[in-house]
DNA sequence: CTGTCGATGTAATGTTGTAACGTCGTGCAA
DNA sequence: TTGCACGACGTTACAACATTACATCGACAG
């Protein structure tokens, strides 16, 4: 079922390296505060609300840094695919393969609250195609499913 | 692509009726306050609110009712199958089939807002057997898509 | 030097969601 | 008939999430 499909997945260093390459790449730079931004971001395995970000780095800063910078910063990110928004809880995820675009689906538990993520591209590909065929274009699917990981069963 | 699934599609009158039958079937009561708010949530056919709800319930009723009331009821309307939640807007929408019970997706146009719902099986099918095989029980898929509307193009 | 631009700061406010507790009517059992 | 239990709803307060408008600051081109 499940495609097959090779990334390179990063973690620590190397992902916070890559979000910064796939963003300078982008066009746009990679400050401080972005960079903060990202590591703690990257810190959660959990999906991370704007408020919880901003309170570790104000923490890590040693000063207030307001949810609107995180937000701004936030969008940044996923607009240039290093973190993704995931919709049902309103919270936000580093991707663990920045630069390597594709629809992604979200398995949330609701137990512990942990969010792993997979890449099917068969199965998103006929959300879209299901959408497509409802005269919807310029489609972006949304695909999250709430439900016990395996470690809280 | 899409499954041919037949329903008995309600609106208006028939629909508030169906819903009706449905909560009752279900053990819960049918009140006022409950008929008012799906009354005037069958009424868009965009996304509701809670807080648009609570707004326009008031009118109808001519006294504030507070949105914590009409959250109260939403969940007991998503519990029984009479609403969705959509998660990506933070609003909620009649079912225009309750009591059938299945994985629905939305489509949500980001230019008009509205939102319509397709029901195709073979694909939520696949997200619950992608998270399965992914160590995931007690799925509750979320398949949404977001993009542009035929009438919007 | 100065105007502009991107990034961030600051303040205020808007929107969405929950918690805790009070009141009221209905039905049932003593 | 009284009194109690329960479900539905009201009221208040607050927590969590998100946006808007405008100010400040440094880099850098003219």
């Amino acid at each position: 079922m499940a495609q097959a499909h090779k990334h390179h997945e990063h973690a620590g260093e190397s992902l916070e390296t890559a979000a910064e390459a796939a963003l300078v790449a982008a066009g746009e730079q990679w400050t401080d505060m972005r960079a903060d931004i990202f590591a703690v971001l990257a810190t959660f395995e959990k999906p991370a609300s704007a408020y919880d970000i901003a309170d570790l780095v104000s923490q890590r800063r040693g000063k207030r840094v307001a949810p609107n910078s995180v937000y701004r910063i936030l969008d940044l990110f996923v607009l240039n695919n290093l973190a993704r928004r995931v919709e049902s809880a309103n919270a936000f995820i580093a991707n663990s393969h920045p630069g390597c675009l594709h629809d992604c689906i979200f398995l949330i538990c609701d137990t512990c609250g942990s969010a792993t993520h997979i890449d099917d591209d068969t199965v998103t590909g006929n959300v879209r195609k299901a959408a497509e065929a409802a005269g919807f274009s310029a489609v972006r699917p949304v695909v999250e499913v709430r439900g016990k990981c395996g470690d809280c069963d």
